[in-house]
RNA sequence: GCGCGGGUAGCUUAGUCGGUUGGAGCACCCGGCUGAUAACCGGGAGGUCGCAGGUUCAAGUCCUGCCUCGCGCACCA
């Protein structure tokens, strides 16, 4: 402890940046950490942000959660271990450095050199650490960014490559032949949660098609968004049981426009229901069947040989898929076997030629036909429309209409590259695949047993996911990643390196083996093109080439809980204490990415959870209510608040702002308004405490009062602390920061700053020693340091110079203020440490119906100034005598409430009918059940009763009957109110049975020494108000000269008093009738009209 | 299209188990109070509680449908 010091002047801005040098030089985050090494741990773990953007407010938001956690669960005890993180690998990093050097294509980065187009991108990924480190520090984000881990680190990904040969000995690993998303310019397919980055609204062209058949003159309709797949067309799927008709054309359509068309007689097959949506002529039926019955039939293909038939047999028939629908299109899907997840799957059940006609470029393939072939695949929309509607079609087999029938605009969401905004092909390729699917009932197992905040996060957003899981497509064929540690001979024999010394000792083999190899020293980087140098030996002595991929970068980071520690390579005691994590904490759009990452990661590695808890933060968006993208051009940049609110104000804002899932509308004037309400406010009251501790010498530790013998008022702010204190924790513990901080605030400011404070200053102002400026001064110390350590967590600044002055520590080395053990529980609960228990402070003791009480009074305080306004007298006037009329005892307030009203003399009216009468007011909840549809009618013969007292007085006495139900006391409220014509108002506290009804009666007569009071005070409040206009000291005396005209006599104790409160040494009171003064001020009040000077 | 979360005063928001008079803060107007404060207090003005039905004696609150914003999923043929 220490004796307080004078608190000075506020500026926010230097008192925090003092504050961090000051941190820095005694290192406060590592000891804050290491002071409660004895605690039970509390692992938290940081999801790594991509240091090659600039960090905005967002990043500020989520930081601060973390952190709130992270200290919060510190001061409780816990040790409370922060490792940085930084996310170094994957796509937007090779995509900013490609268009720095303009290598917009896979040939551009080869002939560039995959090493110097690698170094690069090591480069690239640390252009804003600076500006991230900054940010982190100035925010008091306290993380450890010395020893971070980093995914590009050499251990890290020897710790991935240790955890994909555990899912490839699992044979959870696998190597597959899908239809994935594919962006032919960056040359790479996407996963699902990348895909879900870059839908975009696009209207194209859509066609339905003829496919005519073999041995009958009839075409099946079919319909495609995607015109570019018709060459590739093997097969047409129909519904088996769903309805289909055969038509015939039978006149020629009116006002056609657009390509394709019919004859009158053509005859096409399509879906019954979708005749009206699809056909423009009028036709009539031949034939209705199910669609089992065209199953089995051939066609032509539309684009002979643009696909090799092979030895498939089923190639150009019609077969049957139970998921055709008739929601759109002609109820005929269209399949092209590379390039829908459904036609494949379909294709490979039912033996469809596989082949591209579209190669990695995007381009078709040669021999497709030859107004196609080497062209951009959306680029022949329209070619592809006029080779179908030329006579008897691309093929010459058609009718003479040709194969198209019609075509349609449509627009739908297409997935596009969410790095170049081109639009993605569903394309077979080549990719390796973790089987999530034969995970599913762990991962939703290990889901439910997270505590997601949010909860609806969990079980619906998350769940949903999970319960749909597909298998994870996790290579991608770029450079910049970790790559796939797979190596593979031409025969298939595959191999799946889990560390650098098994790299060593296959290479050794390959050596003895005769293939010859590069250097693989203990350092080797495990990065592109370096790995793929080495050539390895299959057990048949075939050579083995790596798979030329890299992972999914969100496949390092899902690593994060054990690559961080190099596990299990470091021995693997740090990860084991530490896993899985207890607490978690990212934006909602990480659902689909870390949350899922690392489940899926923990669930194959170690078939564990990776998370207990996770806090699952709502999007920013700006004031207006849009999302805060750099296109936009509308993101925040921290710095403007933190150089002109502060970091406190800054971070209290955004807890405050809402529920931590919600989404926050940022807005730049509630910061300002946080730190003129929150802060300022806080900082005046500790300034208060401060400059008068200091003054009077007050030390903490020895100047000490026990709670019992302080006034009413001190034991009534610690009861409202100790409440205050218990639900703040409380809200805490099921994450309402925001419930928590503003009722906190709320505290701070009305219960402390303008009740506690206001009503106390004149204790502190007497320059004697006395109890009750010592009774004060404890509670404020006390009351001060506790706010400070229950605000610490969630703005640090300001707090702890303030607990630094006060109480000597640091607010971060200090106890959470609720000392009840077993107030952690949800924590750690299995090992919860006792002695974090006893750590903690203990709050003063709860007086609740002292806090109803006081509650009461500042009720009828503000009464009392209604009543004045409403009778027209002033505020410095004193009333002769105040009358509370019924409500509680609230004698010991009487001296507050005397002040507060202004009034000589509070008295209890034991007379309740001389200033008020009774109303009775139904009580519905008792009363409906009984009345039942009465209920409306009764209650209004209640209100409206004209005797209410002797209706009162039957229903006490058992006789009172309306409309047949029996009222009894338990139906209605009585309430007391005002009689009319009096100076007085009544209030009414709580409702139901804790309701009680008081009336404040004032005493509105005027006498001589009321006036006298009353013009000396208003005499001193514009001295005083001079005083502060002239900047006097508090201390500094004056010479005071009044005039007065047409006033009330003034008696020699009010100008005593005048001349005490003013602190003046020498006073002249002018009779009337002399000169005033030139340099006078002056002013009227109630017709009395006053000069004076001060000097 | 499906799912989740919103829609309450000009703005930001609270609103418990359905209970009859929907609270705050900011901004605005009038008045008061003040030798801690960018403060505070009283009053005023400002509300179709997104819309429409329904359940109920009673709906901001429960149910159904719709509109609208945000997010996610599926966007498939």
């Amino acid at each position: 402890m220490a004796q307080p010091k004078p608190a000075g002047e506020l500026d926010a801005v230097s008192m925090e940046n003092a504050l961090l040098e000051t941190w820095k030089q005694e290192n406060a985050f590592q000891s804050s950490i290491e002071s409660r090494k004895d605690g039970a741990p509390f692992i938290f773990l940081e999801g790594p942000p991509t240091a090659n953007g600039k960090p905005g407010i967002h990043h500020v938001v989520a930081r601060a959660y973390k952190d709130l956690v992270c200290r919060w669960k510190s001061m409780e005890g816990f040790h409370v271990e922060r490792k940085g993180g930084w996310d170094t690998h994957g796509l937007p990093v090779e995509i900013e450095v490609q268009k720095r050097m303009d290598l917009m294509s896979n040939e551009a980065i080869e002939a560039y050199g995959m090493d110097n187009f690698n170094q690069a991108c090591r480069e690239s990924v640390w252009t804003y650490e600076s500006a991230w480190r900054e940010m982190t520090e100035r925010m008091a984000y306290w993380v450890d960014l010395d020893n971070p881990y980093v995914t590009l680190d050499n251990n890290y990904v020897e710790s991935c490559w240790w955890a994909l040969k555990q899912m490839f000995d699992k044979e959870l690993l696998y190597r597959g032949h899908k239809v994935l998303p594919y962006c032919p310019q960056t040359g790479t397919s996407y996963s699902s949660h990348e895909v879900a980055l870059g839908y975009k609204e696009v209207e194209e062209p859509s066609v339905y098609v003829k496919f005519k058949l073999n041995d009958d003159d009839a075409s099946i309709l079919a319909w495609t968004t995607t015109p570019w797949t018709l060459p590739g067309n093997v097969g047409l799927a129909v519904g088996p049981d769903v309805t289909y008709v055969r038509v015939r054309i039978s006149e020629d359509a009116e006002n056609w426009s657009g390509a394709g068309g019919a004859s009158v007689g053509e005859e096409v097959i399509l879906a019954k229901d979708l005749m009206k949506e699809v056909l423009r002529h009028n036709v009539e039926i031949i034939e209705e069947f199910h669609g089992s019955e065209l199953v089995g039939r051939s066609y032509e293909p539309l684009f002979p040989g643009a696909v090799p038939a092979g030895d498939s047999t089923s190639g150009w028939t019609v077969l049957a898929a139970d998921w055709v629908t008739t929601t759109d299109g002609t109820g005929v899907v269209h399949t092209a076997v590379m390039y829908g997840e459904d036609d494949y799957h379909l294709g490979m059940e039912a033996g469809l030629p596989a082949y591209h006609t579209v190669g990695m470029d995007g381009a078709f393939n040669k021999g497709t036909h030859p107004k196609l072939d080497g062209r951009y695949v959306k680029e022949c929309d329209e070619a592809i429309i006029e080779l179908l509607s030329s006579p008897k079609g691309s093929n010459g087999k058609g009718p003479d209409s040709g194969l198209l029938y019609r075509e349609k605009s449509y627009s739908h969401d297409y997935p596009h590259c969410w790095r170049t905004d081109h639009p993605l092909l569903y394309y077979a390729m080549d990719s390796w695949f973790v089987k999530m699917t034969a995970v599913k009932e762990k991962l939703l197992e290990f889901n439910d047993g997270v505590e997601w905040a949010p909860d609806w996060v969990g079980e619906g957003r998350f769940g949903e996911w999970l319960r749909n899981v597909k298998d994870w497509a996790i290579s991608r064929e770029r450079y910049w990643g970790t790559p796939l540690p797979v190596w593979r001979s031409e025969d298939g024999e595959m191999k799946c390196i889990g560390s650098i010394a098994e790299l060593q000792q296959e290479v050794a083999k390959a050596v003895s083996a005769g293939i010859s190899n590069p250097e693989c020293p203990d350092d080797v980087d495990l990065h592109r093109p370096i790995v793929d140098g080495f050539t390895l030996v299959s057990s048949s002595g075939q050579p083995m080439q790596r798979e030329p991929f890299v992972m999914d970068c969100w496949f390092d980071s899902g690593c994060a809980p054990f690559a961080q520690w190099h596990h299990p390579f470091d021995g693997g005691e740090k990860f084991d204490s530490s896993f899985p994590v207890d607490y978690i904490c990212e934006g909602v759009d990480q659902t689909r990415g870390w949350f899922y990452t690392l489940l899926a990661v923990s669930t194959t590695v170690f078939d564990m959870p990776a998370y207990k808890r996770c806090l699952s933060l709502g999007l920013i968006l700006d004031a207006e209510g849009k999302k805060m993208s750099k296109s936009r051009g509308n993101i925040v940049d921290p710095w403007d608040h933190f150089n002109r609110e502060g970091a406190d104000a800054t971070r209290w804002y955004m807890v405050t702002a809402g529920a931590p899932w919600s989404p926050l509308k940022f807005d730049s004037n509630g910061v300002r308004e946080t730190y003129a309400k929150m802060f300022l406010t806080l900082w005046n009251i500790y300034k208060f405490h401060a400059d008068y501790a200091a003054l009077d010498g007050f030390n903490p530790e020895t100047d000490t009062m026990d709670v019992s013998q302080r006034p009413v008022l001190d034991r009534w702010i610690l009861s409202r602390l100790a409440t205050v204190a218990n639900s703040y924790h409380n809200d805490f513990k099921s994450w309402n920061f925001h419930k928590a901080c503003r009722d906190l605030e709320d505290f701070v400011v009305n219960d402390l700053s303008n009740w506690y404070v206001r009503r106390s200053r004149r204790r502190l102002w007497d320059e004697a020693e006395n109890n009750d400026k010592l009774a004060c001064q404890n509670t404020l110390h006390e009351v001060l340091t506790t706010v400070c350590r229950l605000v610490a967590p969630v703005s640090p600044f300001m707090v702890d110079v303030i607990h630094r002055n006060l109480d000597g520590r640091s607010v971060h080395q200090a106890a959470w203020p609720l000392g009840v053990p077993g107030s952690l529980e949800g924590a750690t609960a299995d090992n919860w440490d006792e002695k974090a228990a006893e750590a903690t402070a203990q709050l003063p003791p709860q007086d609740l119906s002292l806090e109803q009480n006081m509650e009461l009074v500042r009720e009828l305080a503000e009464t009392g100034r209604r009543i004045r306004v409403e009778a027209g007298r002033r505020q410095r006037l004193p009333c002769g005598e105040g009358w509370i009329v019924s409500g509680p005892d609230l004698s010991q307030f009487h001296d507050i409430l005397a002040e507060e009203l202004n009034v000589e003399h509070i008295a209890i009216e034991q007379d309740l009918d001389r200033f008020q009468q009774i109303e009775l007011a139904p009580n519905f909840r008792a009363l409906a059940p009984k009345a039942r549809s009465e209920v409306n009618a009764i209650a209004g013969e209640i209100k409206n009763s004209k005797d209410p007292i002797s209706m009162l007085e039957s229903i006490k006495a058992g006789t009172c009957e309306i409309m047949g139900v029996k009222i009894e006391e338990s139906d209605i409220e009585v309430r007391r109110v005002e009689r009319s014509g009096f100076a007085a108002s009544t209030v009414q506290i709580g409702h139901g049975d804790d309701a009680s009804q008081i009336s404040l009666v004032l005493d509105m007569n005027d006498t001589p020494e009321l006036l006298s009071k009353g013009l000396a005070r208003d005499i001193t409040r514009r001295i005083q108000a001079k005083r502060k206009d002239l900047n006097l000291e508090i201390e500094a005396n004056i010479d005071l000269e009044i005039w007065m005209s047409n006033a009330p006599e003034l008696f020699d104790d009010d100008r005593q008093w005048i001349v005490n409160e003013t602190r003046a040494s020498g006073v002249i009171f002018h009779p009337e009738g002399d000169v005033i003064s030139t340099e006078a001020d002056e002013f009227e009040v109630d017709g009395t009209t006053v000069s004076f000077t001060v000097k």
